[in-house]
DNA sequence: GAGGATTTGTGCTTTTTTGCACAAATGTGT
DNA sequence: ACACATTTGTGCAAAAAAGCACAAATCCTC
């Protein structure tokens, strides 16, 4: 409990991270434990900043909003940094997930390994098509397969409690995103990852982050539209 | 048709739209898609704002930059305008997509409804594995579904060329993602969306937007441990 | 056709993010 | 123990993005 004299900033110990450098950590992260599959031991800002594809002053900088944890004409050693950034992010326990929409991409979501792997487990689906209600679907990657029952989405409530979901994904049709969506946030949820094409607006204090895959695709198409000249 | 002088700017006919307001364009474009197929003609800067989640002020400014299109004291023309954008983005003809890797994430892009309705199609399908390859994978949502053989990734060049492939979507393991890459770059591919959760190096004049799962869960993961007191 | 109500477009300010350059700190070799 | 080669951490400058506020333009009513 902070009882310190708060500075000037928010709150006693949340030094302010900015949002910039905090949507980069991840990729630190990865970069990191991939060095430590390699059983390299430390690694420079430069060789880190590459491995990233950022600058080698923006990873310092970032790295130092967290703690001055590199020693200087040495480099950082890569388990130790790694570590702290999972700490700093909260990987360093596993967050629970909830997967409304069981459709393609909710069952590819469902399927994919990275999760498991980087803290997060997939502990509910969820979907209001009856024909889907009941089933089984297999979970995570090869190393541990999980099968798990699809809930009803009236259900919705009962499963967050139940499983102590934390973070929720919508992965369903544009339509019914926006009313999920408030059902996510009225059962609790406080962090949604939205994968339907429409803005979902939350009550003050809930994320939101967008993950819109066609839109990926028209920037890009932008971009090489002025290209061909 | 505006024939005037093209004002002090860069040069003829780019006027140098930023990066930040290109990454937005895609939302308005869907929302006023939306508005048009509920055969609503006029849109004020308020209410598309709300739609699409950003302040009415810097909507404004983000049109604004691809021309003067509203009429002061009224709004902008549905029709009109989503026109306009998609123009500005190379939206009015199709854009041919190449999906190198068919594993969950592949077989759900190839599905994924969104492309189609928005100016994308998916002409071809790459995989390394033998047991994939030569099998038949259905693209596209219920309109209008074309199956496609999933092709080796030996041909891959052959593919790009036969099919005119333009945008090239990786959805490989992070360890062939770089391979998978320089051989979609060698083959005259300039736009790369990317899947896997590693950091691709491409020559300049390259451009790869790299959408990483995981990582959009850290970072809610972050903000949300930062909530609980 | 004049006045009032809207709503866009934009100059200016503030905030955020990136980039540069170098002092401070560490290790090394003699 | 001392000079030297590294590499971090950071103050400061530059650039990019966001926000504010209001003049300009349009429509509507009487």
């Amino acid at each position: 409990m902070p009882s310190k004299v708060s500075s000037s900033l928010k709150d006693g110990n949340s030094p302010k991270i900015s949002e910039a450098t905090v949507s980069r950590l991840p990729a630190y992260y990865r970069a990191l434990s991939q060095l430590a599959d390699a059983a390299q031991v430390r690694v420079s800002s430069e060789e880190l900043a590459a491995l990233t594809g950022v600058s080698s002053a923006m990873l310092r900088k970032d790295l130092s909003h967290l703690g001055s944890y590199g020693t200087r004409g040495v480099g950082y050693e890569v388990e130790f940094l790694r570590y702290q950034i999972s700490r700093e992010m909260g990987l360093n326990h596993d967050w629970s997930v909830v997967i409304v929409g069981v459709g393609n991409l909710g069952r590819a979501l469902a399927h994919y390994g990275g999760f498991g792997s980087r803290g997060f487990r997939v502990v509910a689906l969820v979907d209001s098509d009856q024909t889907l209600i009941g089933t089984k679907v297999k979970c995570g990657a090869e190393g541990k397969t999980v099968e798990l029952l699809v809930h009803a989405l009236s259900d919705l409530e009962d499963v967050i409690k139940e499983t102590n979901a934390r973070l929720g994904v919508v992965a369903t049709p544009a339509e019914s995103a926006q009313a999920v969506s408030d059902r996510l946030v009225k059962a609790g949820i406080r962090s949604i990852l939205n994968f339907a094409p429409v803005h979902l607006s939350v009550p003050e204090g809930v994320d939101v982050r967008k993950v819109d895959l066609a839109s990926e695709l028209q920037i890009l198409a932008f971009h090489e539209q002025r290209k061909a000249v």
